[in-house]
DNA sequence: GCAAAAGTGTTCTATGTACACCCATGA
DNA sequence: TCATGGGTGTACATAGAACACTTTTGC
């Protein structure tokens, strides 16, 4: 046990939307969609067997950023479409053996990705407000990953990260009222949207629905996603 | 050069505001008082000579917010009225020597504790806006922390955190307009702070002034300064 | 034609902003 | 009594919430 140097790690809270199953008229559902995130078997101690994020160590050549994505890819094979630092957690007593500071990063992916998603005895994806025990400190660091999450859908455009290339307006709708656990009025949202200019109306409707076929959108790519200051850029 | 295990350490940026020179009615000042921040002085290579933000190894037994606060008090023997994690810097290349992580802290002191500041040969206190070329990525970082301030003075009562006990809400207007850089009207600001009752208004007014003597108030404990979410206390 | 979601219009309220105006004190 | 900052009143602009209403499709 090391006392004068900490050990460094980066971990990852990895969000996805998955579509919730088809809801009868007096369901007790409030969204159509829930978060959910992967986490990773412990297989040493400590915590031993225990569910966690997944994480490592720091490659000497790669940045915080990049070992965050290495991360991601490495235990889901996905990429995500946004990253962020979220904190430094380093309490003297958050691992029982020996100290540990994580740097934690939060990620999105698409559902359509997160389809393809690995999965195996060893790397689950559990509902995000649903989780069990997990080890170390990490049901903190989930809850706060929650919070910084629904604090950005309120004033950046991150949700956009959860859909493709092409969505409806109530499709993304839904992706507010998944994550804010929240109705929202389809009008009013409606014009905030268009009137923030994030979206850009294509000329094609989504067909195939039971009424009348919605007009699909794309992202207006001039527009950053979030605005996360004069940070460099990895 | 150890590739394997980055080094870590953890920095601080300490704002204070210090009041402006006495002003003259076509002097060009905009507000009555200016951030500065306390430097040190580099006594070794790399950057041997430049200014560079106070900083150092983490203790075995303190946390992260521990050894900003330690770091704090040890370079201006001051202890500050508001402490929280800015961000994590570690690109590869920030360091040319070593490969090193820095977990950076922002603290706010209050005027009356920086007079009371150490400075001498290798503590000196700069203009915020007014900055040498600092060691490492130091400029970006103070940049960021800047940005930071400025906006997390616009939705929470950090401003409280730069004055006293008791202070008038035009002394409260002049922090907000010295941290944002622009006027802010006196009737509407008084209202607004009113408002959110962050602040309670004494019986006593401050007497000594040219004209009529304006009321005292005090900070209303109940409110935290800042809603930073579910992050565990140190 | 009917049900239901897509999409538009209208009203009401809260909040911010500009600015006129009165008040109280020191010199 | 006058200059000046302290403090109040008021009117206008803008943004958001509530909800009635029209449109367009599948069945």
């Amino acid at each position: 046990m090391n006392h004068d140097a900490p050990t460094l790690a980066v971990s990852t809270v990895i969000f996805a939307l998955r579509a919730n199953e088809a809801q009868t008229k007096d369901s007790g559902e409030t969204s159509a969609a829930t978060l959910w995130l992967p986490l990773v078997r412990r297989i040493r101690e400590p915590f031993e067997g225990r569910w966690a994020l997944p994480g490592g160590p720091i490659g000497a050549s790669e940045s915080l950023g990049d070992a965050a994505a290495r991360n991601l890819l490495e235990t889901t094979s996905l990429t995500s479409r946004y990253l962020e630092q979220l904190y430094a957690f380093g309490t003297v007593d958050r691992s029982p053996s020996q100290r540990v500071v994580s740097i934690v990063y939060w990620a999105l992916v698409r559902p359509d990705e997160a389809e393809r998603a690995t999965e195996g005895e060893n790397v689950r994806w559990f509902a995000a407000d649903d989780l069990p025990e997990l080890a170390f400190d990490h049901n903190t660091i989930v809850e706060y990953a929650l919070w910084r999450l629904r604090n950005k859908m309120e004033y950046s455009r991150i949700a956009h990260a959860f859909l493709g290339e092409r969505f409806t307006l109530t499709q993304l709708r839904e992706v507010y009222e998944a994550v804010l656990r929240k109705p929202l009025d389809p009008a009013n949202f409606r014009r905030q949207i268009e009137s923030t200019n994030s979206v850009v109306a294509t000329d094609e409707r989504l067909a195939g629905g039971r009424h009348r076929p919605p007009r699909l959108y794309r992202y207006n790519e001039s527009f950053g996603l979030a605005d996360n200051g004069p940070l460099p850029v990895t």
